[in-house]
DNA sequence: TTGTAGGCGTTATCAC
DNA sequence: GTGATAACGCCTACAA
């Protein structure tokens, strides 16, 4: 199990020179000889010479590498914003180290100390469905540690933040349902202290009251779980279809919720659109295969997470403290599909 | 952007104790009084004392960590395989490091070196589709890294491998379409590089011949990208449609080359299963509400994830080399849904 | 221009 | 039972 790489010591005994002379060669410093330094480079090329990071991290307390931390990769939308995140990165000369609370906050809880501990410069964040209080966060945003969230983000920090449009990505899905023809329009979405539901639920309500239509409460299902659990979904759908005044549409607020949502309705030999129409958020690359194919609010995932690391990387990089944070709205697409049109 | 958590200096500065009392209070030592233990904990619980991992990597070599790269997360199969190894991880308190090789030997390479200078105590990984060579694993492998592969192994390193039963799923992947009466059956596969392509295309024309059937060369259509870039998958589907006996079913070799397939038939309108059936290896949570939803060959991810990560500590953790080496094989499942059904 | 020494936080060894 | 010291690999004042 030993494993050992050349180090600076190895090269200085090679060549008898000191390590830190050796050091500041490798580090082109004018301090030290063009003889020196090609010397020393050429050894080091050779014997293919790479800076330990663990002890640069111990040394310089940074380590180059952010952390990230989402409820679960296995979702388009997440891995898309990962990819975007990792391709700043990339050009950065970041690394990122993708962790997953599963939407559970315990394992957030664990996750960003385990990634703070780690030396990570910086964490990316979207909230876990279960998460209601953010002072593990708190604690580690005071200690310096730079944050920014996205997707589903807190009020009780100050920093940066990138975002889809919700509240209009819901409402031009609202409306487009509206526009469709249908009037029982119901919303199935996630705990209500996620930003992300408050936002599409505005979004929602205001285009039933633009439309002159009364939001009704029994038409709004939350999922503690995010969609985490396809039970919790499962009893939402059939609370919805038990209604007297059952839905003729529904409005999924996330991608788990939309693909489960559809599954069941599947299962339940309910017809889309002709019983019931969808529209959800979905950023899955398979919507247009699904049947029927789903009609989307799609958001510019690839182009979040880019932001998102730019912005990190503001804050890591600034020279002095950084005291204005943005919160970056993006904004949302409606991919119309089968599943909303309304059948003649 | 300073970050300074309490360390085992200030605890015994605060108690006036030497550094190396205070280390070996918090471990237990049975050299340290009763008295100095308890006062030490209290003091480190109190001020929420946790060791800084990075230096204990440094000292110890060794991080808790595992490294996992794999083509793409983005999947279904891979994301699932990533829960099975976390569950592990998580109960013998590991941390797993998650990245990407989208498909590149360069990337792939690029991020071996990484992972293993950040010292993470094994390397867990799945080749990109464009690895020819393994020079670069058999490096650190060489160097006492221990790795575990699985999904897309190679033979030119001995060491633990978990793999589905790629053969018997092509087999009756295969099978299952002649038995519904396709006799023109088309395989869409990854590079021949691939350990699972030479796997599933023996299969697949082992399936051929046992039913009297000449395996054609025509019919099989090898995506050097495995599928990351969708114009290798059209040119490929192309090519199989204009061939004059034209493919009746296709069989397609992996999650992405599977969906993106569906995808394309339905572009083109070409009806499934009526024109051309289809079968895929997909773990694709969604398959069932595909459009026609899909016959998949299931692999059993979660499962495969959790002996890998077995496997991994069973290499870490053992006390003397480890020299006889396990290629586990796993069951997979057929689940047969519309896409293969031959219609009357 | 090069070298020495000390420190980052932890731990192992050895001395008191 | 406790403490001093060195070491992991790197970096950087400061000394030579």
């Amino acid at each position: 199990m030993n494993f050992h790489p050349i180090t600076i010591k190895d090269i200085a005994t090679a060549l008898h020179l000191s390590v830190s002379t050796v050091s500041k060669a490798l580090r082109g410093s004018h301090e030290i000889s063009q003889e020196t330094k090609d010397n020393v480079i050429a050894y080091a090329r050779e014997h293919n010479y790479k800076p330990n990071p663990i002890a640069q991290s111990l040394k310089r307390g940074r380590s180059k590498s952010i952390g990230i931390i989402v409820c679960n990769i296995d979702n388009n939308f997440f891995s898309q914003v990962i990819n975007g995140i990792e391709s700043v990165a990339r050009q950065k000369d970041y690394n990122i180290i993708i962790t997953q609370s599963r939407e559970s906050y315990e394992r957030e809880v664990a996750n960003s100390l385990h990634l703070s501990s780690r030396s990570v410069d910086g964490l990316i964040i979207s909230l876990s469905a279960e998460t209601r209080d953010v002072d593990h966060l708190i604690r580690l945003h005071q200690k310096g540690l730079p944050i920014v969230f996205f997707d589903r983000v807190t009020d009780e920090i100050a920093t940066h933040k990138v975002i889809a449009d919700n509240f209009k990505g819901a409402y031009e899905a609202t409306s487009h349902l509206l526009e469709q023809g249908f009037r029982r329009i119901a919303h199935i979405t996630s705990p209500f202290s996620l930003s992300i539901t408050s936002e599409r639920l505005q979004g929602y309500k205001a285009a039933l009251a633009d439309a002159g239509l009364q939001p009704d409460d029994r038409y709004i299902k939350l999922c503690e779980h995010g969609g985490m659990i396809q039970e919790e979904t499962r009893q939402a759908l059939t609370e919805l279809l038990q209604l007297k005044d059952r839905p003729d549409a529904i409005f999924t607020a996330s991608d788990r919720l939309s693909t489960t949502t559809l599954s069941l309705l599947r299962q339940m030999q309910i017809a889309i659109p002709r019983e019931i129409a969808l529209v959800g958020f979905t950023n899955s690359i398979s919507a247009d295969i699904f049947n029927p194919s789903l009609t989307a609010v799609v958001q510019p995932a690839l182009e979040m997470g880019q932001q998102i690391m730019d912005l990190m990387i503001e804050l890591i990089e600034s020279k002095h403290p950084v005291t204005s944070f943005q919160k970056r709205v993006l904004d949302t697409e409606l991919k119309i599909r089968d599943s909303s049109i309304r059948p003649h």
